[in-house]
DNA sequence: CGCTGGCACTCCGCAGGCCTGAGTGCCAAT
DNA sequence: ATTGGCACTCAGGCCTGCGGAGTGCCAGCG
């Protein structure tokens, strides 16, 4: 049936496109592979996906290349999983398992994604959201500082400093500090959150948490501690933190370096574009794939994200993955986002 | 005189190439600049300038470009102080003020220096070899699990899981909390690592502070904390953690893509070989300029750093700079790199 | 003795023209 | 439906010629 030859055509030019960089023509496609029929019935069938718009001719008179669409229909149903080398797994496992801390983890995973997918790599930080208060510890270090340092199940660890407005004796620090690790700890973020602002006595919450009023009005310290933790607990800031690695893999564009090169290079300081980029991550092996224009930003519309959730079980804590040009060996990357992600999970879950 | 004449020239020189990012000819030179003399005086020179290795052209009949050689008279004797713009002191006051902890001064440093200077800028954190202990806090996380955090007088926290091999009392821990608080609090790292070692009771020292042998043979818990913050305290790791910050400035190469861009960008990723291309930082307003193949690479042969150190007095904490074209506006990036290195001072002080 | 104007020379970079080869579309034949 | 054949198109490499920017050198001038 010349339905499924048409779509092995497709691919095979996908495939030789990505290898070779160049438009693919069709005597040079029944030579690589090996579909049994000729040239001239190669090029009807070009004409065909052309017209339905999965490929395109750079010029008239060249090999064709195929469209956003067309490596959207690869991916989508072309694709035949692509399961690692046993040296890739080895790679990945020995990479990974030395890592001593949360930071470590993180800029371990991002360095070894961009060497197995030689692309950019980036990884979020595991979010502050869906994770649990391990600590909270409180330190005097003035009879009128005091030094809140909060400690997350995830291994990060928030620090802040608040000025009282009255000394804090110390059985009153004790009596605090055990009011505040009865409400908080163990808690997920968003309930200790409001376990804290209940354990306040009678106070109006503030509804603004702006840290430069809070110490002035009041005189329970309490207040001032408990409003230092929810800002540390709902910090945004942190969110949005992620790392990046191997934007030395941006030198192999070679061609094409204004269109593309370029505006990733913008983007690859803009953290919340990152963000964006990679879109919503699919949980539990499933893989996004972003490709082309389908992306949020118009001036990265030569560029393709492949990316995945991690985290433990179905709540996914934060979005790894790999940004690269559409131009890309899809199969082997989205096997490689999957493998790393499966991988930083099982390491966060054993610490 | 001519030998002023001369070195006026290759100022004039410098200035119209970094300018123009063209090779610069005589008769351009005269208009452009008001040294009172005709283009063939001007060639005169040049040839002269040319002959001890100043200056060259790229071919026969070209205009002048400055040398390695020629950049660094004009750094070293050429060079008059730029004060900043009054904007760009706000800029730095105003981008710098809002940061709430390390990290954040840390990024928020190395974007402002980007943005000024438009090129690549690495800001080292902080060594802790340098800093103080502010505090040390234990938490028994389990009857055997202790969680031990170090903090630092830059601001910088440090965590360490430990396991132990016996179950740990309440007033034990107490106690040993009192009796590490009391060696290391307020010592500089060094002397804090010593005192530290001192307090473990009878025990003969371990050589290296391998973290797998450390769990195993200790009854006494103190042992086991104070290799955790020892380690802790002399992790190297950390003394070489940078941030990079405005590499989509490379993209203004444009030219020499191949030469110049590719080298850099994977040398952006290796925090070592960024921070030994910074070489070693002047203190106190100091800034080092290391120009083309002055460096430590071959391949980076075509790029110039300027760094200065930054920290408390005269004990720099650790380094700042950026990295460029060695065809850069050498005395404006000074300024830039000087200034952010003060301000930056200021605000750890504060903290 | 240093500066200057003049002049011949060099050579890069660009534009135009030619040619080749890869690749196409279409058509008639199987 | 597939195939071989054929005419057509066009990017890219190569040569050529030309203009212009810039130089080096020399003779003259203050």
């Amino acid at each position: 049936m010349q339905e499924d030859r048409r779509l092995a055509v497709l691919r095979a030019i996908v495939e030789d496109y990505v290898h070779t960089e160049e438009p693919v023509g069709s005597k040079a496609l029944v030579e690589r592979h090996g579909l049994g029929v000729s040239p001239a019935t190669v090029r009807n069938d070009m004409a065909v996906l052309e017209e339905e718009g999965y490929i395109t001719q750079p010029h008239t008179s060249a090999g064709r290349v195929p469209t956003d669409k067309g490596y959207r229909l690869f991916v989508d149903r072309l694709t035949t999983v692509k399961p690692l080398s046993a040296a890739e797994k080895r790679a990945i496992s020995s990479f990974l398992d030395g890592a001593v801390d949360l930071d470590d983890v993180v800029s371990r995973s991002v360095r070894l994604l961009s060497q197995l997918t030689r692309q950019v790599a980036v990884v979020q930080y595991p979010t502050l959201s869906s994770s649990t208060v391990r600590h909270v510890e409180l330190v005097a270090l003035a009879p009128e500082r005091l030094l809140v340092v909060l400690i997350l199940s995830t291994g990060r660890v928030e620090q802040r400093l608040v000025e009282l407005t009255s000394p804090l004796g110390e059985e009153e620090l004790a009596a605090l500090r055990s009011r505040v690790l009865l409400a908080a700890v163990g808690q997920r973020i968003a309930d200790a959150v409001t376990a804290l602002r209940d354990s306040v006595p009678q106070q109006p919450e503030p509804q603004q948490p702006d840290p430069e009023q809070a110490p002035g009005q009041v005189t329970d310290p309490t207040g001032a501690v408990v409003d230092a933790l929810v800002e540390a607990m709902s910090d945004h800031r942190s969110d949005q933190r992620v790392a990046v690695g191997g934007a030395a893999n941006l030198a192999r564009y070679g061609d094409s370096f204004d269109s593309a090169v370029r505006p990733l290079l913008e983007a690859l300081e803009e953290h919340v574009v990152l963000l964006k980029l990679l879109g919503e991550a699919g949980t539990g092996g499933l893989v996004t794939v972003r490709i082309g224009a389908e992306g949020p930003y118009e001036e990265l519309s030569s560029t393709s994200a492949v990316s995945t959730g991690y985290g433990p079980e179905d709540q996914s804590l934060a979005t790894l993955g790999i940004v690269g040009p559409t131009r890309m060996d899809y199969p082997g990357t989205m096997a490689a986002v999957r493998a790393v992600a499966r991988y930083v999970t099982r390491i966060l879950d054993e610490a």
